[in-house]
RNA sequence: CGGGCUGUAGUAUACCGGCAGUACGCAUGCAUGGGGUGCAUGUAGACCGGGUUCGAUUCCCGGCAGCCCGACCA
């Protein structure tokens, strides 16, 4: 992609009202653009983001046997009246259409997998089953904050799996919590992110949440750094500490952000939707049930909070929108560009992904911009270089430089980046 | 949903009860060309409704919007 033509530009401030850092580093970058308060637009760049974080999850959700699908956004009033959840949620979105007709916009889609799952299980051999989408969620935050880290519209990975019985339930939700580390380790915010005990789950003292460390966090939760392991405020009582093992001199106070959850349904959804099997003695038998879910702007967010500098945005090379920013600071016609060019060509022929800053610009300019937009590597082609034909490769993380020949820049990256 | 604050060009801001100013951006030209360069010219603005007033962007009331604290929540 040749940064002329990249529709957004980069902006010296952010606006006033945002106070997040990730929300003024993504819209100054040009990744998002406000439209009201919670919700967001998604830019090229930004989503380029999104579909590698994407990407990063379905192939960990389908190492476990995860199948995709799409669910809608509008959801029948009567699903939600079966559970009781039509006047029990506070967030619930409520739409009216011209013939009167009430709908939800769905915050969440127990109330539409469960009957459709009914449809096609039956018997103990449609079991287990494990269906995942990603999709837009709506929930009526009284008050949206902290940039993309809490919206009211946002995109989600949720998934839900079917069981016959506890035992096999156990069984995924291991599985789910083993992807989700993987997941948030690929993602490149593994080390701070912490399996932490918190309330919920139906059918269990606790639910799973994946908490990231960070100040921009909303939830206070107790870490026990060796152990990996972690407890929300809202749960946190000695018999829990007891029954987990944890000593209280080894837990340290953070402040930390909810970057996925993995929960316990057991029948709470099943039953009301009468979601059953046959068992091998043709008994009649509930479905056990989890969900899992995983909110792919509020990920963008705080790896931004957690790895963005004073300059700028820090990509993990897994979800960075382009793997290379590559500057040109040749004159308009000049032997530097065309040089520039040549490697643009034969980086993007070789499925290297590119951000190509082609514009007549000066270097400060040009270097300031790709600090901000946080490409995890960048290449420059200028006079100090030129004469020996080499070019200037620098990690966005790292000061030092080293110079290459093009020749060598293709094959390094052709090689890591297929 | 309770409490507080704020609405001025695309962005950041200034001043003012009497023709709204600056910087960045954007456009044009010349110079410049390895860390947001310089000069010139141009472009564009008072959230909406009502009230007070000779006159309101300014004061008052209402609405709407945004932000912050709290409660709630992925």
């Amino acid at each position: 992609m040749r940064q002329s033509q990249l529709f957004t530009k980069t902006r010296r401030n952010a606006p006033t009202d945002e106070v997040a850092k990730n929300a003024q580093l993504l819209i100054r970058a040009g990744y998002i653009h406000k439209e009201m308060a919670g919700v967001y637009s998604y830019l090229p760049l930004g989503l380029r983001v999104i579909k590698k974080i994407e990407s990063v999850i379905r192939n960990e959700i389908e190492k476990i046997g995860g199948i995709e699908l799409l669910l809608p956004s509008f959801h029948p009033k009567e699903n939600w009246e079966k559970t009781g959840r039509w006047n029990s949620m506070d967030d619930l979105y409520k739409v009216t259409d011209s013939s009167k007709r009430e709908v939800a916009l769905g915050p969440t889609h127990e109330e539409i997998i469960t009957p459709l799952a009914k449809e096609f299980i039956s018997s103990y051999k449609d079991l287990p089953a494990a269906l995942y989408q990603f999709q837009t969620k709506f929930r009526m935050e009284l008050r949206s904050k902290s940039g993309i880290l809490r919206g009211r519209e946002f995109i989600m990975k949720d998934l839900y799996s079917f069981h016959r019985d506890q035992k096999y339930l156990d069984r995924f939700y291991e599985k789910a919590k083993s992807a989700y580390t993987e997941i948030f380790k690929k993602i490149g915010i593994g080390e701070k992110t912490f399996l932490t005990f918190a309330s919920g789950g139906s059918f269990s003292k606790y639910s799973h949440e994946f908490q990231t460390l960070t100040g921009a966090g909303e939830d206070t939760i107790y870490v026990d750094q060796k152990r990996g392991l972690a407890v929300n405020k809202e749960v946190y009582t000695d018999a829990l500490l007891k029954e987990l093992g944890l000593k209280k001199g080894d837990l340290v106070e953070e402040k930390a952000i909810e970057v996925g959850n993995i929960f316990n349904l057991g029948s709470k959804f099943s039953k009301p939707f009468g979601l059953t099997y046959k068992n091998e003695a043709g008994e009649e038998t509930p479905v056990l049930m989890g969900c899992y879910g995983i909110g792919l702007g509020r990920v963008m967010g705080t790896v931004v909070e957690v790895l963005g500098d004073e300059k700028g945005i820090v990509w993990p090379e897994s979800i960075a929108p382009f793997q290379i920013h590559l500057i040109s600071l040749g004159e308009k016609g000049s032997a530097i560009e065309k040089s520039a060019e040549e490697l643009y060509v034969g980086l993007t022929k070789n499925d290297v992904s590119v951000l190509f800053d082609d514009r007549d610009l000066r270097a400060g300019e040009k270097f300031a911009d790709a600090d901000l937009i946080g490409i995890p590597y960048r290449l420059v082609l200028g006079k100090e270089t030129h004469k020996e034909g080499r070019v200037e490769l620098k990690k966005r993380t790292e000061e030092k430089t080293s110079l290459h020949t093009k020749e060598e820049l293709i094959s390094r990256f052709t090689k890591i980046h297929v």
